[in-house]
DNA sequence: TCATTTTATGAAACCGTTTACATCTGCAGC
DNA sequence: GCTGCAGATGTAAACGGTTTCATAAAATGA
């Protein structure tokens, strides 16, 4: 592999002429420049970028630190990350699949020198101090935090206001006896949404504590599994959210099997608005999340940060959650007798 | 920003003697590694991943280069990929979002340096040069490739067999009039199951030709179009083979609201086996597609030919693709006789 | 024609590491 | 009291670029 010099051995020229040619400076005559240019394709030259990032502390590359995700959310995220950044000839230098804690600050350690700026998501209470101490080297943007950290922008989405909005939703449906399917523990968002469909029902005057909560972790399975117990209490709930759409599928899915119509026997909610939420049999009343533009979002934030001259006051944006209704939820009213909720 | 300079003499050493508490070697007595790593957390001194790679020569780093794909397949790949990279501590350079051409040139000139090694996804004509370039400066592993290029490991997706199994199926089952929806022009996988699709009908004795093949790209909108075809035509084709499970989403959803049951009126195959195929209703028969193990074998093989001493001979894994029998196919003596297809 | 400005180029320091090689110290062996 | 050797450390040259500053050449203006 050639490197500067040979080309510039080759051209007849210095290494500081070459390195002009390649970074477009206009200090180069045009005939100079062609014939580096020509010595450079030659030798199958391309100026190493590890190198060039030593000398300018640049790297153009963005770090994206993200804990073990699976589902569509986490693609839709990587995939608004990753246009954004190309869009702009940003490259994206990827570490996943910790947990948190030590884990993560050897990671974002190797990622030192290599990265112009880190997009963390959902950094919880052990990586915290993490941050702190890259934000002292690099800017931070944080997704979905738990809290915001000083000196970090940051991008949200409304999980907390998604959640109530269903539960308002549901309510207006004259809904009062609802059961919830929540996400993992730990995971922040879902702890948002719980936290959204506990506060709505206290606002409206009910009892959280009566209403059904059932263990989920995003899962199909989950869904599944929550339907056993919906279906074994009596008197039984009129509606179920479940935090997010795959849950909501299984539980569709389990409650069609059990021989329990929806929404005419009980009402399904989600939460995320996947691609394919529109296409169940009922389609899907959900919550939509632009993962794709939280992920763009962010990785704007971070480039109008690397191109400020000076540090801004910190940013927080958030993504909004709209309710999308579609066909999975009735009115109480519209339930068959049988099945009437003793509500109220 | 502490350099190894400033912690040298901090812990009045000389730099290589940080460098090697650094990178743990032997060579240095127990105190001396104390007080240099004392001095190093004073300083808040971590060594720069760039400068050291400019000098090792290694970057503990993969290149990935995707082109630009949305859905499941590309969240699971990525997730085999990025696991199975952090377990052995390396990092991921992602490029997506390209269309091949000179963009994956550049893009892969920007990781120059950056990278111990590349894994590329699906390269098409445009880009075999690029790959050939690449290959001559660090190795290449190629994810089904439309063809293979000379010295790169690859990847590969039985897309093929898949298909071949899926409609020896049908054709066992008593199908002989069948749809395809097939996947986007350009893309392999949507064309070695077409391939599949078509020569499996050939090798039957049956005229592909004539059998309907339907434009589509992957989504579930491509499913719903597809129906309205499919429902218009007389006689009706027995069963629809959609070239992945978005589509047979889309379309086993349109299906349902024109009141057409499935399995019952006509059947559904799909392929990719996403997580919710299973809590479709009914069920969706279909061919599992790791795409995961896709991810994890790209970088398991790239991690062995980086260990190697020598280059060794080009190898071909082939990811199988099996049938996964659920509910949404059903023999033709079991469709309801006003719908009965005048086959064969 | 000569001083002045502009433009193109080169020399060399620098970016933050690693590492081959040199050096120093202390110790065992004779 | 040497020699030889091992272990710990230091010196300085890479690694492959960029960039400041100096300089040479060409263009400009008087």
């Amino acid at each position: 592999m050639a490197t500067i010099r040979e080309v510039a051995r080759a051209a007849g020229v210095s290494t500081a002429t070459v390195s002009r040619v390649f970074s477009n400076s206009p200090l180069v005559s045009a005939d100079t420049a062609e014939r580096v240019l020509k010595s450079a394709q030659q030798l199958d030259y391309w100026p190493n970028s590890a190198a060039r990032s030593l000398s300018t502390h640049r790297t153009h590359t963005i770090g994206i630190m993200l804990p073990d995700l699976f589902g569509e959310f986490y693609s839709d995220l990587m995939r608004g990350l990753d246009r954004e950044a190309s869009l702009h000839e940003y490259q994206i230098l990827l570490s996943s699949s910790h947990s948190g804690g030590s884990d993560v600050l050897a990671a974002s350690r190797a990622m030192l020198g290599r990265i112009d700026g880190l997009i963390m998501l959902a950094p919880d209470e052990k990586s915290i101090d993490t941050v702190e101490r890259v934000r002292r080297r690099v800017p931070v943007v944080l997704l979905n935090p738990r809290q915001p950290v000083e000196g970090c922008h940051s991008v949200e989405v409304a999980n907390y206001d998604g959640a109530r909005r269903v539960v308002e939703y549901l309510l207006e449906l004259g809904h009062r006896d609802l059961a919830f399917v929540a996400g993992p523990e730990g995971n922040v968002d879902a702890e948002e949404r719980r936290r959204g469909f506990r506060e709505s029902l206290q606002v409206a005057g009910l009892d959280p504590d009566q209403a059904l909560e059932l263990p989920g972790d995003f899962r199909e399975i989950a869904g599944v599994e929550a339907s056993t117990v919906i279906l074994a209490r009596h008197p039984r709930p009129t509606v179920v959210f479940a935090a997010n759409d795959a849950m909501a599928i299984g539980l569709q899915s389990a409650l069609h099997r059990a021989g329990c119509r929806v929404p005419q026997d009980i009402s399904v909610v989600g939460f995320d608005n996947v691609a394919m939420a529109g296409y169940l049999n009922p389609p899907l009343t959900t919550v939509n999340v632009d993962a794709c533009g939280l992920g763009r979002e962010a990785v704007r934030m971070m480039l109008d940060v690397l191109r400020a001259s000076e540090e801004s006051a910190q940013i927080r944006r958030v993504i909004p959650a709209a309710l999308k209704i579609r066909e999975s939820c009735s009115a109480v009213e519209a339930l068959r007798a049988g099945h009437k909720s003793n509500s109220n």
